[in-house]
DNA sequence: TGTACATCAGTGAACGCGCGTTCACTGATGTAC
DNA sequence: TGTACATCAGTGAACGCGCGTTCACTGATGTAC
């Protein structure tokens, strides 16, 4: 794509009126910025092609129709949430709760950066998002990142199969970034500010991280014993959570 | 309303063709089956009358426009969540963590069992639904239910404001339960089956409860001493989850 | 290096549809006397 | 107890709109020779 890189609106120069260079990307960029404006029921295909510079007919050529557009971006949105767990463990370093709570970091902050993704990714099948064996797996890719990183956490490798009690952890773990992840985009975090912290996005983060160590602290009590590293943090995450 | 139980659809005898008797109440009611089978991208105030058995313009009557059926609903669905969570206390009788388990589990299956609701509850402004002082109102009743929870459960009665720590337990609490829901619904929740439990529902409540149980014994632990009580149920909290 | 031609990628007009909302209306109900 | 009338609650036709998709088309690109 050398000759253009300059993803414009409508006025595209008379130079490149046909063949748009790389239109299949404009169209997922435009569809997610749509959805992150007005969520699922404002999303149009007419809409994205009038984004992307192009005429209503042109999305077909590359997604057959509006659901294949849709599940194109689904299947996007988990591969870079993927990319984020990932960077969220090496942000970690080698101890399995930082790793973890990186993970748990990175995971709301995709959420929060791309809340028109993050609200597709999870609505296969009830409106728009087509089931796909691409879609299906990215994310149980995603799925394994954080599978691997509770596993390291209660030193349980694979390929043994979680206990009843390990399954519960990463359910815990996978519930509580979800879950904040959905309050922090509904704005429901205002509700109850913190004492010390105010309202601004680095505050969550820092709220989230000190929230997310107490809890893998707590996880980490149901693994075999040598399974623990940095013995001194669990004072500190008693009382981290402000600044 | 003595004259008119059947809430039925299209065909209303020829007695009460006029006056449907309680069409706001079955507007609301078609809008949370409506949305639960298709979701907000699927409603349409016409599908809604249709289901209703009543003109295209009666809606209009008693909500104005689609966005105050909308708003409406997700009136409805608080303060039926504020329901669920003080019948959840209810049910957990005196002890604090079975009474804010119970919340949780209350939580979720409303959720579960209204996903219409919950769906739309959480999405206030983005789209549809207006920003209404009734519906905060209901809002903020639901949420402090659960915030009086926490505090009998960490001992910390109003009107004291909350320190870091303790509301980094609420945040823990909510996400955790917002997440579990979330993730029910959207079917995430078979990826990684637990080993002894099956798929069905009752299975998850069972993995929800001990879930809770734990998170929250651990919670409980910022508490000033001598909040604590039932000192047995600890060991039991650790195995349960299966069954 | 030049030419013929197949293929690719996007056009733009057209279609039929379901939508939200409006409007003048009308049937049923309730109240005043 | 009966009648006039206001009010309430719903009708149904009509409007203009934006939608997804189709279709024959055409301009640009790439390949064969």
């Amino acid at each position: 794509m050398p000759r253009k890189t300059h993803s414009s609106k409508a006025g595209r120069s008379h130079r490149d009126a046909y063949h748009h260079g790389d239109l299949r990307s404009a169209l997922i960029e435009a569809t997610e910025a749509l959805l992150a404006e007005r969520g699922l029921a404002g999303f149009s295909l007419r809409e994205v092609a009038r984004r992307s510079g192009v005429s209503p007919a042109a999305p077909a050529h590359h997604f057959g129709d509006a659901e294949g557009l849709l599940t194109a971006v689904a299947t996007h949105a988990f591969e870079g949430l993927t990319g984020a767990l990932e960077a969220g463990n090496a942000r970690g370093g080698a101890d399995p709760v930082a790793r973890l709570r990186e993970q748990g970091v990175g995971y709301v902050e995709f959420a929060l950066r791309y809340p028109g993704r993050f609200g597709l990714m999870f609505r296969t099948g009830v409106a728009g998002v087509r089931k796909d064996a691409a879609l299906e797996q990215a994310a149980q890719a995603a799925f394994a990142v954080l599978e691997d990183g509770v596993r390291a956490l209660l030193a349980a490798p694979r390929p043994a199969p979680l206990s009843a009690a390990q399954w519960q952890a990463l359910l815990a773990i996978w519930s509580i970034v979800h879950g904040f992840a959905h309050l922090a985009i509904a704005g429901q975090l205002d509700r109850a500010p913190p004492p010390g912290v105010g309202p601004q996005e680095s505050g969550l983060r820092a709220v989230l991280a000190g929230l997310l160590e107490q809890q893998l602290r707590g996880l980490q009590r149901i693994a075999p014993s040598g399974a623990r590293r940095a013995p001194g943090a669990r004072r500190r995450a008693a009382t981290s959570g402000s600044r």
